[in-house]
RNA sequence: GGCCCCUUCGUCUAGUGGUUAGGACGUAUGGUUCUCAGCCAUGAAACAGGGGUUCGACUCCCCUAGGGGCUACCA
């Protein structure tokens, strides 16, 4: 009996650009399987391509890595055994890998041009022919190749493809056949003596001890050259699983088009870092017919390769929001109040000139109002002082608040005179003459009193309305638009309560003048 | 064009020869309420099409269609 192999898996992104969803999705299921079995997470850049990789590039896609929470075992900032991690410092690798191709016969150098491949893949076409590399250099006497490659003649190198067939076993579709021609004699190293990403990608899997390779579909069609590759190399076969692709909601490939495609903007915009987690786990794997809602632990706990689909996944933004909002709601206040502080710090939500008085901190429980003091006296923030608010504003917002993201926008009017606003509300509730007169009313009575506390604020309302012969509905709705803006919020004398005695007469008064300044009908 | 992959409600999916084809998101209706959210109740909504195999196909095979990928000195 052997010792069970390390699984070792890779995530291997090219640093063109920011991490896309499909591959942070990729990177989760590597990560997942990793950490499932007790393996490890190894994260490797491929920027063979000089052209388009970025320094830029690089760090935000190890920033967002980071953010997601994907640790990596070995790769770039911590090193490894098998390093470098990073292609362009692998380079020496390649080249004693491809003289030992060479000299086996399984790879040769090709001079030809540019020119000359476009004109035989044009020729080609004409002729109804696939469009192949005809093998014109396949067979160049020794001398003549040295001759050439002292005159420096720029080449590259081609693998010798053999015939016969080709068949992948993939863990996920099974076996999949492949006729050699197809494979076409494919290049391995560039003319400026970079590999190719055929070849990097296997020479390093296979230095890097990789036993599962977990990727995106669109290798699929790479992997027989690959799989040709080891076997000429002589190196052992790793597992192959090729995961499906995410498409937009148009079923065509998810790119910005459809909105967000990028980790960071996902971010950006305020999703939850496990929420987007859970959702892209969702996205081409399922655990079961019902459970959805998985914490990070849990998805280590029961990911499998054998419950990934075959079939792409559309984006879906309404189901991240809801999985996303699951996240939110699993959340304590303290919890919700630190990360929406935060958020609303970012949006400058905050405007130092509106100051809030005359508001209790009695709505909250003495378990609430110990940590939310304990962490006012924690927090360096200058804007500290709205901790215990704030605490109040997402208690008595509950559930109405789903997400993060929406925290700035549905917030705003608790911290500042600008706000969204409703003009189709305006026109609903604030337009009648009477109710100028009911929230004046509401105004002076509210300006008077001595507790302003939720209940009676709710006293003073109702009693206004009994009052005046009205029902308490006539005065709560057009109070709503005037204090929020909006026709919908929580609980009107919470809203009341929380604006503070100033700030609610002075939208009032506002609202007043607003229906007063209206041409007559 | 060639090769390869994929195809269950609008979307994510469960399902592995016999099920009223299940769940979730979204959506519709009613109830509760100061609005909304929530909650409760009730709906609508799918096996791409066509051939086989079989006593019996969503499930197995073939074809067609549609979508996707590869076909680069991109990854």
């Amino acid at each position: 009996m052997t010792a069970p192999q390390q699984i070792r898996v890779r995530f291997a992104p090219s640093p063109t650009g920011y991490l896309h969803i499909g591959s942070a999705r990729t990177a989760l299921f590597n990560w997942l399987y990793a950490r499932r079995m007790g393996g490890a997470f190894i994260l490797r850049i491929e920027d063979t391509d000089a052209v388009r990789s970025t320094e830029t590039s690089y760090e935000a896609i190890l920033d967002a890595l980071q953010w997601l929470g994907l640790d990596w075992d070995e790769g770039p900032l911590i090193g490894g055994p098998y390093g470098p991690y990073v292609q362009s410092a692998r380079q020496v690798l390649y080249h004693n890998e491809v003289q030992k191709l060479i000299e086996r016969g399984k790879a040769y150098r090709c001079f030809c041009t540019p020119g000359e491949l476009q004109e035989m893949r044009s020729d080609a076409t004409e002729r109804g022919l696939p469009p192949r590399y005809d093998g014109r250099c396949r067979n160049l006497p020794g001398d003549e190749v040295e001759r050439r490659v002292m005159q420096k003649a720029a080449n590259v190198i081609r693998f010798r493809m053999p015939a016969g067939k080709t068949r992948v076993y993939d863990l996920i579709r099974g076996a999949i056949p492949f006729d050699n021609v197809e494979l076409d004699d494919f290049v391995l190293i560039k003319s400026d003596g970079k590999p190719t990403y055929n070849f990097a990608a296997v020479v390093d899997d296979a230095k890097m001890k990789i036993t599962h390779v977990i990727r995106g579909d669109d290798h699929l069609s790479n992997t027989p050259k690959q799989v040709m590759i080891y076997k000429a190399l002589d190196y052992p076969l790793p597992k192959f699983a090729h995961l499906p692709m995410i498409l937009g909601s148009d079923k065509t490939r998810l790119s910005k088009r459809h909105g967000a495609a990028s980790v960071q903007e996902f971010r950006r915009i305020g999703y939850l870092r496990d929420g987007l987690v859970n959702y892209l786990a969702l996205l081409g794997w399922a655990f079961d017919d019902k459970t959805e809602f998985f914490t990070r632990e849990n998805l280590i706990k029961k990911f499998s390769l054998k419950r990934v689909g075959k079939n792409p996944a559309a984006f879906d933004p309404d189901k991240l929001n809801h999985i996303d909002g699951e996240h939110f709601k699993k959340l304590s206040l303290m919890e919700k109040v630190v990360l929406v502080f935060d958020r609303l710090q970012e949006h400058d939500v905050f405007p130092s000139d509106f100051n809030v008085s005359e508001w209790s901190i009695a709505e909250l429980n003495d378990r609430e109002r110990a940590s939310v003091i304990e962490r006012k006296e924690t927090n360096n923030s200058h804007y500290r002082d709205e901790l215990p608010r704030l605490a109040i504003i997402i208690k008595v917002m509950g559930n109405r608040l789903k997400n993060l993201k929406d925290a700035p926008n549905m917030l705003a009017y608790y911290f500042k005179d600008e706000y969204p606003v409703d003009h189709r509300a305006y026109e609903e509730h604030l337009s009648n003459a009477n109710t100028a007169e009911h929230l004046k009313a509401l105004a002076g009575e509210l300006w008077e009193l001595e507790t302003f506390d939720r209940s009676t604020i709710e006293k003073v309302a109702r009693g206004l309305a009994e009052k005046r012969g009205i029902s308490a509905a006539a005065i709560i709705h057009p109070c709503r638009v005037a204090l929020t803006g909006k026709s919908v919020s929580p609980d009107i004398f919470s809203v009341i309560h929380l604006l503070g005695k100033e700030k609610t007469v002075q939208r009032l008064g506002a609202a007043v003048d607003h229906i007063v300044g209206l041409p007559k009908k």
